[in-house]
DNA sequence: TTGACATAATTAGTCAGCTAATTATAATCA
DNA sequence: TGATTATAATTAGCTGACTAATTATGTCAA
């Protein structure tokens, strides 16, 4: 994720939009505009989570076992829900096991399996961080208006049909 | 950045709000759409920058150099303007100088400083990519009107002003 | 003018992603 | 049944972030 702290200014977009007549400026500012919102917002939830000793990947698998019944889950299960690769989801698992937030537990049935199950200590890990992390975002989301949340929403939906011309 | 594939429905987000009354349903929604969105884009400006051999880092490490006078900047300029560490910057110039897209040049003056100056094969690496980002940006923006964009950037800006109450 | 501090870039070591390969097990079908 | 294929998790090795430490150089004030 591109972290620009130096977003182009009128001057910049013109000149390159001369050397490249394809260039849509106001486009472009307004997408790099939002990528830079976007990695404050990822960067500010880090700080949150850091008070509470997680980083974002660890903490988004807690989270997800907390929607499951039983707090249980497959480890190819999360890694599709969290979308990250599964040796990156053994990696995340291997860390919350030291931490003693997760424990793995062997499928009897088949026997590729394993669970991994909520802990105690990771209900209470999360019963401390998510209320801190709801404070924090009811406040930095106070400024924005209910009518502005849907519109920002519908322009999401759009943002997000055109995402396959891109790439 | 988180990478969320499985947004929470709203029986989800019910559940979580009766354990944890501070939160903020619609907001938390709307957030998590936000980062998912610019996750999706990320991920599509990488996959249209791999087509011609580079990655965001190093092509905005170009970018920023087309931005300047002759093509030159000092790595710490360079490192303060992508938001990365000097140390990282470090690692994005050796790639880019081990292809050939830049060239480090001692200060004559201050026998600490290295300038960095984009090649004649930067410059032309540029000139392929440019272009087709562009077009591709347009396209991907071409379904929000100018009144969204206008809007979104409000947003935007309004979005910014919350995140020192988040992190 | 030299000792203390500041600055620029780099190096060293860590971390969390990734892909590809591996291990173990299960399922299928000739 | 036994060989092939599919699936689940892990391991190994790579990349590009990071921080902290290092090297080299410059600046300034006693």
């Amino acid at each position: 994720m591109l972290k620009l702290k130096d977003l182009p200014d009128k001057a910049v977009l013109a000149k390159f939009a001369e050397r490249y007549p394809d260039a849509d400026t106001g486009g472009v500012a307004v997408f790099l505009h939002f990528l830079r919102v976007a990695s404050d917002l990822s960067l500010a939830l880090d700080t949150c989570l850091s008070r509470h000793g997680l980083l974002q990947g660890r903490w988004w698998v807690l989270v997800l076992l907390m929607r499951e019944e039983n707090s249980i889950a497959l480890p190819s299960t999360l890694a599709d829900k969290a979308g990250v690769s599964r040796a990156t989801m053994t990696g995340l698992i291997d860390g919350l096991e030291r931490d003693g937030l997760v424990k793995r537990i062997s499928d009897t049935g088949d026997r590729r399996k394993v669970s991994i199950q909520l802990t105690d200590a990771g209900q209470v890990r999360l019963d401390q961080v998510m209320p801190d992390y709801y404070t924090r975002l009811r406040q930095c989301m106070a400024g924005i208006s209910e009518e502005e949340r849907e519109l920002l929403s519908v322009v999401l939906g759009k943002l997000n049909v055109g995402i396959p011309a891109f790439g």
